[in-house]
DNA sequence: GTTGCAGCATTTTTT
DNA sequence: ATGCTGCAAC
């Protein structure tokens, strides 16, 4: 039998824990699977198992990411696995990330009218809620504090903490959190929020329920999303969540530290655990022991490997210089660009790996989130889509209207006449937006390339300007898109268009613009927390100073989150790992020296080649300083003086003197006296060096 | 209205 | 280190 062959070839290759998960049929499991364990496997083998042996259908399975990249993993996975044997995308209707399978409940299984929403209803970004927020102050009158934080404070409002800062009063934070409340429902809008608070609202009233339930990277749930899954629960259904606790790195977004020992109180689990990692050298993992919580242990399977090296810079520059230096020399046939990663705490880190990497011809790439925000023209015209199909949606309304670039710039109060119909002239583009949803009326699906037409959007582009061409044909791909997705969804005109607009808020850029990322070799530049869930053969994790890994916390549980964030860095590492800090970091909170995990380390696993460095350059720093120091010296003796800052004006501005550096490249000589000379790179930026010690070139 | 002071952040990000 | 904010004092 074929069928059986599928599941019976890859449940041979498990070992005997991951055996058992699968197996198992407990009415509630929670499996700790530990890193590099094998968890998706045994994930999909487990639905496998459900379906083949168990005769379970996918359609009474809910299967639950926190993102979309582990979702499409899973479905792919399973969709080439079963390929043979019928199991496609629509098997699975309630395989996802919370969010995309709490809206396809909203929208097409519950009764959402009871909850003052219509099915059309549309999804809210969090940059369209701050809009939101912003327009009520202002119509409103709010008194609202640290007004340049609001989306700090929302985001801390949605879970009851109104005060901020070293504010002594209370403001109308929470008069305003309820008047958004209201005004999402009047504009029949849903929040990321509301679409599992308000699913699970009406699920708690269901009688319809799924046989199975499986929840991965469980340790990543907040609370509203461990009561979504409870409300989705009765006595026949089973319950099974994946996750580990070693790897809680969200605590700071609202994911519930606690998630395990609620699952237990509520659910009275049986527990396993997938304790064998098939990633990492045994010294790697020996490593990352020191940075599990108490009572947790690591059994790897693959021999000692090479020692850990730990080195230090003299700054953020030289680091950058040297790890690019390092991948050209050991980037071999064995070893691709694309088998290293760089690791870091802050976005801004990359920056100076990003110049010094293109210059070193290290090719690369950034992983960094792109919003809708960052392609004003795909900005606004989701605006006017949404608020043409949506004829509650007054705050995209007014956006498109008030727009000066696409829409016509009209001031708020010119826009309330529009809007109560008091204007003797009202712009086109208002008409058109209110006639949307009629203009749709019994088209077919070709017509969907006639909305630019339709909006006369060639006036709202401008053809004149240099970003036209571009521009429209964004557009163009967007219509083109949104066309090849309602054909699938096989829903009506406009119906098609709000599940697109609220597919695309749900999945994000790439879902708009098709962006695949190059299959290109180069190495991965990413935070600590973005590298959750990879592997690469060498890893590079640099900045580990005090203050910035860790960085400066509040309380120990902050501290333990920031251990846990290394802890993840370290366990992507399948050979070679190297651990870098500064002698002088960039920002003035950041300290000098290794961080407190690098002290950490065990001694005889690691290599430290930073001990004797520092020394050097510490004394080479220190003399740079006295000089420094003694300038200043002397200038304050000069105080007053007007004359010697005229004088060096002078000698900068007559002095065009161009040098070159080694590393750092061309520069004209920006300023020079006996000690220190301070050059503009053409790619660098202003340096100051000490004369003794730097090697420049006089062109 | 202006001024000075205290307190705080400076970061991570998916949907 | 630096800049922002609210707030009290003037």
């Amino acid at each position: 039998m074929k069928k059986l062959n599928t599941f019976d070839q890859l449940f041979e290759k498990l070992n005997e824990h991951q055996k058992l998960a699968v197996l198992d049929k407990s009415p509630a499991l929670l499996l700790n699977a530990h890193v590099g364990s094998g968890k998706t496997t045994v994930l999909t083998t487990k639905v496998l198992y459900l379906y083949f042996k168990e005769k379970i259908p996918l359609e009474d399975m809910v299967v639950l990411t926190f993102t979309n990249k582990a979702a499409n993993e899973i479905k792919e996975r399973l969709i080439t696995l079963g390929t043979e044997h019928n199991i496609r995308e629509d098997n699975m209707p309630f395989f996802g990330t919370f969010h995309s399978v709490a809206n396809r409940l909203l929208s097409n299984h519950l009764g959402i009218e009871e909850l003052g929403y219509t099915k059309d209803f549309t999804i809210m970004d969090p940059d369209e809620m701050v809009a939101m927020a912003e327009r009520l102050i202002v119509e409103n009158n709010y008194d609202i504090k640290f007004k340049n934080r609001l989306h700090n404070r929302l985001e801390a409002a949605s879970r009851g903490k109104l005060l901020y800062g070293n504010m002594k009063y209370h403001d109308h934070i929470e008069l305003l959190w309820e008047h958004i409340t209201e005004e999402k429902k009047a504009q029949n809008k849903m929040s990321f929020d509301d679409l599992i608070q308000n699913a699970t609202i009406l699920l708690k009233n269901t009688t319809k329920k799924p046989k199975w339930i499986i929840v991965d990277e469980f340790q990543d749930s907040d609370r509203a999303q461990i009561e979504f899954v409870q409300a989705m629960y009765s006595p026949t259904t089973n319950i099974f969540v994946v996750g580990d606790p070693n790897q809680i790195i969200y605590t700071w977004r609202g994911s519930e530290k606690n998630v395990f020992n609620i699952f237990k109180d509520t659910f009275n689990p049986v527990e396993m655990s997938l304790p064998i990692n098939y990633r990492s050298s045994t010294t790697i993992l020996d490593i990352a022991k020191y940075f599990l919580e108490d009572g947790s242990d690591l059994k790897g399977t693959r021999d000692l490997g090479n020692k850990i090296t730990v080195i230090n810079h003299h700054d953020s520059f030289n680091e950058a210089q040297y790890i690019a230096d390092k991948i050209n020399s050991i980037k071999s046939d064995e070893l691709k660009y694309s088998d290293i990663a760089v690791f870091y705490r802050t976005q801004r880190q990359s920056n100076v790996l990003e110049d010094v990497f293109n210059r070193e011809g290290v090719p690369f790439e950034v992983s960094r989130t792109k919003s809708l925000k960052d392609i004003p023209i795909l900005n606004w015209f989701v605006s006017l889509l949404k608020a043409s199909v949506n004829k509650k949606d007054k705050n995209n309304l007014i956006a498109v209207l008030s727009n000066k670039e696409f829409g016509e710039g009209l001031t708020d109060a010119k826009i309330r006449k529009v809007i109560n119909e008091e204007s003797e002239s009202t712009p086109t583009l208002f008409h058109k937006i209110k006639g949307f949803i009629s203009w749709c009326k019994n088209k077919p699906l070709e017509y969907i390339h006639e909305i630019y037409e339709y909006f006369e959007l060639d006036n709202c582009l401008s053809p004149t300007s240099s970003s036209y061409t571009e521009n429209r044909l964004l557009i163009t791909n967007f219509l083109h898109n949104m066309k090849e997705f309602i054909e699938l969804s096989k829903a009506d005109f406009s119906i098609g268009i709000v599940d697109f607009l609220n597919s695309s808020a749900l999945y994000g850029l790439n879902f708009l613009i098709e962006d695949k990322p190059d299959e290109d070799d180069s190495v991965k530049l990413m935070t600590l927390h973005a590298c959750k869930g990879l592997e690469f053969k060498k890893v590079f994790i640099v900045g580990v100073n005090p203050g910035r890994l860790p960085m400066k916390v509040k309380s120990d549980d902050e501290y333990e989150e920031e251990r846990r964030l290394f802890f993840v860095g370290i366990t992507r590492a399948m050979d070679d790992l190297e651990i870098s800090y500064q002698t002088y970091p960039d920002d003035p909170w950041v300290f000098k020296g290794p961080s407190s995990f690098i002290d950490m380390l065990p001694k005889h696993l690691i290599e430290r080649t930073d001990d004797k460095q520092e020394d050097r350059q510490v004394s080479l720093q220190d003399i740079r300083r006295k000089i420094i120091e003694k300038k200043q010296e002397n200038l304050d003796d000069e105080d007053n003086v007007v004359v010697a800052t005229a004088t060096k004006i002078e000698v900068t501005t007559a002095n065009e003197q161009r040098v070159k550096h080694e590393k750092y490249g061309e520069g004209l000589v920006e300023s020079e006296d006996d000690d220190m000379i301070t050059v503009i790179f053409d790619d660098y930026g202003s340096k100051t060096f000490t004369k003794m010690f730097v090697v420049l070139e006089y062109l």
